[in-house]
RNA sequence: CGGGGAGUAGCGCAGCCUGGUUAGCGCGCCUGCCUUGGGAGCAGGAGGUCGUCGGUUCAAAUCCGAUCUCCCCGACCA
């Protein structure tokens, strides 16, 4: 779209800045704001309303699958985070140390958690002793900080709002099983709710977590042709069981040590709706997860307030009860058309536009955000029709998002392919890979991509040798530059 | 944490090099009139410790030092 024929101004095209085309559009549809500290944003009703409804069909989720929500405590002592050392390891540069309380200086510091395992595991371990007590399956929403070097809203921001999951099972099958079957879960939420396609694989053992078995996780592809990963599930073996003491003794009055999982989602999935969805005129909300599915802008001239406004206040109510999150804006001070680019900027999904013509001809028109259609719609059975028209453009979201995805796909055998789609197109790259770490380096080194994903659907057949080394390929993997 | 750029009204910027009346402009905001099918028009008005701290000077937005924050590109991460 060229710059004059934008219908909102205000922010950077996407295609001459992406960076700040992002950023711009966080501000200016006051989804957060930065704060004056470094890396801390504040994130504003606008931006909290799609957390609380992530939250929501998310949380219906995770509550389905059998698992309850908890609290833990924001602070973890010293000794606690010790002792796993790789996970300590992992996370050391990164956490803030409380030192004191009030003028006291505190005999151990405590760490604020950068995730909690370590206080859920020394909190399990007085919990468990049979394996009657088995399975755990808990999960808390919480905040956790992490000290960052760079940041950026919502992606990656020194304090964070995520959702824990913390698990623990009698066999290592079961908690094999939890991981994959978390990842699924994450898999079809956000594919469902964000209309976000995602590959869901696991991570090469240089990118698992920190202090975990195996690690998978569900990546996306941005529009600006970067990765992104939206959700991680780790199977934790038994490694916190063994220093926490996690111990239960089991059908067969052996004591054993539990098996135990992970796993989270953050705010960074708004950032990726963001990505995803989002083009010159500002955001595109999937209707899923939209504070406002449907804004009703009625047209005002002459006697729009007699003829117009009854049917427009009608209308809201219908949707209202009919479950929709709608919004008439009835204000005077702006016109329909500061209206029209305030909405799309914000990315409010479908916009009902009532006019005295329309009133005329018993309709209103219907303009889609996804993709700019004016429909000129009958007033009768409307409410059906705009929930239909919903239902379509979160479809839509997903196609469109889907095909994106597709067309900057591609698989490579040569290392020179390689090279020059990851400097020319980005996206995701498929290729053959000998499983050593070395290879793994060297790339990342060369080109600045990592290996994203071993994908858990075996996407090529037959044999072939790694992209790097020619030696023999264990596994055909996805590669992308990453946020 | 390394390299680069930037902080002047809510937002976007000019002024700084070459120090000197009352620090400007566009958008936004307030009041009034008039308008309203894609961010209307006219008139009047409010809003600033020039990021912060310190130094040089008769005099600092402007020169010097420190510090905080943001953006971009790398190394690290949800």
């Amino acid at each position: 779209m060229k710059r004059e024929e934008r219908l909102v101004t205000q922010i950077t095209p996407k295609s001459e800045d992406f960076s700040r085309w992002y950023v711009d559009v966080i501000r200016r549809a006051e989804l957060a704001d930065y704060a004056p500290m470094k890396g801390m944003m504040v994130i504003r009703p606008y931006g909290y309303a799609i957390w609380e409804n992530i939250q929501a069909h998310l949380d219906r989720r995770i509550k389905a699958t059998g698992h309850v929500n908890a609290y833990f405590p924001l602070f973890i002592p010293e000794s606690f985070l010790r002792k796993e050392m790789d996970h300590l390891k992992g996370f050391a540069p990164e956490v803030a140390w409380v030192t004191h309380g009030g003028q006291e200086e505190l005999e151990e510091r405590l760490a604020v958690r950068p995730t909690s395992e370590a206080i859920i595991g020394a909190m399990y371990a007085k919990w468990i002793q049979s394996w009657r007590d088995l399975p755990v399956l808990i999960n808390q929403w919480a905040n956790v900080v992490r000290w960052e070097k760079v940041t950026r809203p919502f992606l990656r921001t020194t304090e964070f709002l995520w959702q824990e999951g913390h698990t623990a099972h009698e066999t290592e099958e079961e908690a094999r099983e939890e991981t994959l079957k978390i990842l699924r879960l994450y898999q079809e939420f956000i594919e469902t709710e964000l209309a976000i396609p995602v590959i869901a694989g696991k991570k090469t053992s240089k990118e698992k977590f920190a202090g975990a078995l195996e690690t998978y996780s569900v990546e996306a592809l941005m529009s600006d042709g970067r990765a992104l990963q939206m959700g991680t599930s780790h199977h934790l073996g038994q490694h916190f069981s063994r220093v926490f003491n996690i111990r239960f003794e089991d059908r067969n009055q052996n004591l054993q040590y539990v098996w135990q999982t992970s796993w989270g989602v953050s705010t960074r999935l708004i950032g990726a709706v963001i990505m995803s969805h989002g083009d010159d005129s500002g955001l595109k909300l999937p209707p899923r997860i939209a504070p406002i599915q449907v804004i009703i802008v009625p047209i005002s001239i002459g006697n729009w307030k007699e003829k117009v406004l009854p049917v427009a206040l009608d209308l809201e109510k219908k949707l209202a009860a009919a479950g929709i999150r709608v919004k008439l804006d009835a204000r005077e001070e702006y016109t329909p058309g500061w209206k029209f680019a305030e909405y799309e900027l914000r990315g409010v999904p479908l916009r009902v536009e009532v006019g005295p013509r329309d009133i005329k001809e018993n309709q209103v028109i219907l303009v889609r955000r996804d993709n700019g259609e004016k429909l000129a719609t009958s007033q009768d059975n409307l409410v059906e029709r705009i929930i239909d028209c919903l239902e379509a453009i979160q479809k839509n979201l997903f196609t469109l998002a889907l095909n994106f995805q597709k067309e900057n796909t591609h698989d490579v055998d040569s290392y020179e392919d390689f090279k020059k789609i990851i400097e020319e197109r980005r996206g995701f790259i498929r290729a053959w890979w000998c499983g050593e770490v070395s290879c793994e380096e060297a790339i990342k080194e060369e080109t600045s991509a990592t290996i994203r994903v071993i994908p858990l659907e075996k996407i090529r057949e037959g044999e072939g040798c790694c992209l790097y080394c020619k030696k023999k390929a264990t596994d055909y993997v996805y590669f992308a530059r990453a946020y």
